[in-house]
DNA sequence: TCTGGGGTCCTAGGACCC
DNA sequence: TCTGGGGTCCTAGGACCC
């Protein structure tokens, strides 16, 4: 359970992990260059029905937190200023950032855009410590993008994690192997990365507060409540136990499990035609999002959410892996269409593929053959117009028609 | 206070095969 | 005739993360 001893000698600490996390990232791109924001409440979101997704921490201090609802962050800080993301500037900074981190090792787990994994084992000699790379890491962060970036560094994945959120803001907190447990024990149990509130509420009710419980807990205990592997993490975690290789994220060997896309309403809707519509162009973007990354899959899902917000989903396993619009088109509205609603309210529908393989490799039955490479040549034809064109301008005719009466 | 959009992983039941 | 497990695939739902 624990890292396997390492023949690169570690210094004494242990510690060759590191977590960072830039501090309010889209808040901090999104005022970056705006002076005159420097100081105020900034909350980054927006939308009818919008969330925040990140929130300044002058923000923070009228309660104002990420996936709140605006409506409420409008209400707890009438006076914050709203952004709306800038995503293309925002992958451009999170692009930059993570070369600065491979400048110092080629081990770097991006977990999602503002944050990594970072295994510094093979970089000591050059660095000195740990610690020497996590400085160097945030000072060249501050220096090239004028963001602040919160390191933790630890002996394992988990705690590098936890530290780095004890860092913030813009902080670098160490936890040296021989005080994981007294770092780890005091901690509430939601604080652990897995522990959300159900899983929270299912630990205070076997009256579990801290980690320190957790681990004084019966492992079979906590199997039979949580599951077998939940159970078994949640009490490894609780000694710091962490057997989590940091892995470089998936390259083009390792394609994705899933890509999706789903859509929440301006407004409820309960008419099947726009539902269909939504599903054409959702199955649009997915299937050129799979041809974009070379890859096909075979299950279709469709998601649906209705008024009250209970989510159902629907899926089909096809013979052979698609990334074509109208065979992922067919499947979602046949799908949908079976759920024989009759205009129940919606606010969300969605379609997602699994179960994807690279499509090079991808066996696609031969019989089929001139109706879908005609398909295939069309979709083709559409990919690179979008790419020369840009967004939605271009889109065949012919799938607008493809619709259910 | 009414709750986005992108994902991942786990569980559980049933079908089917050996 | 009745009773077995184990493995894999499929489907649906749910928890969790940022």
């Amino acid at each position: 359970m624990v890292r396997p001893p390492d023949t690169r000698q570690p210094d004494d600490t242990g510690c060759t992990i590191l977590h960072a996390d830039m501090d309010a990232f889209y808040a901090c791109v999104a005022t970056r260059d705006r002076p005159d924001l420097a100081g105020l409440p900034v909350v980054v979101g927006g939308g009818q029905r919008g969330v925040v997704l990140s929130a300044s921490y002058e923000a923070r201090s009228f309660g104002v937190g990420s996936g709140m609802s605006m409506t409420r962050a409008r209400r707890l800080c009438p006076q914050a200023v709203v952004v709306r993301p800038e995503f293309e500037q925002l992958s451009a900074v999170s692009a930059a950032v993570m070369e600065t981190f491979r400048s110092a090792t080629s081990v770097v787990e991006p977990l999602s855009m503002d944050e990594a994994f970072l295994d510094v084992a093979g970089s000591l000699r050059r660095f000195g410590s740990p610690v020497a790379v996590a400085r160097y890491l945030r000072e060249r962060i501050a220096d090239e993008q004028r963001i602040p970036c919160s390191v933790g560094v630890a002996p394992t994945a988990q705690l590098a994690k936890l530290a780095s959120r004890r860092a913030k803001p813009d902080g670098l907190v160490v936890v040296p192997r021989h005080t994981v447990t007294a770092f780890l024990h005091p901690l509430a149990v939601d604080e652990l990365w897995g522990v959300g509130e159900k899983t929270a509420e299912q630990l205070h009710r076997l009256g579990l507060r801290t980690v320190g419980d957790l681990a004084h807990t019966p492992v079979a205990t906590l199997r039979r409540a949580l599951g077998e592997s939940l159970g078994s993490r949640l009490h490894a975690m609780a000694w710091g136990y962490d057997d989590r290789p940091v892995t470089p994220r998936r390259g083009p060997d390792e394609p994705e499990h899933s890509i999706g896309s789903d859509e929440t309403f301006g407004h409820d809707v309960d008419d099947p035609e726009v539902v269909c519509r939504e599903l054409l162009g959702l199955s649009t973007k997915v299937a050129a999002r799979m041809r974009a990354a070379g890859v096909a899959g075979r299950t279709v899902t469709v998601k649906v959410r209705f008024a009250d917000f209970t989510t159902i989903t629907r899926s089909r396993t096809l013979r052979e892996a698609t990334n074509l619009t109208p065979e992922v088109y067919a499947t979602a509205v046949d799908l949908f269409t079976r759920l024989g609603l009759q205009r129940a309210r919606l606010r969300l529908v969605g379609v997602r593929v699994e179960g994807l393989v690279d499509a090079a490799t991808a066996p696609r039955q031969l019989m089929l053959g001139a109706r879908d490479h005609g398909w295939e040549d069309a979709e083709r034809a559409v990919d690179k117009a979008v790419e020369r064109f840009g967004g939605s301008t271009v889109r065949p005719a012919t799938l607008i028609s493809t619709g259910r009466p």
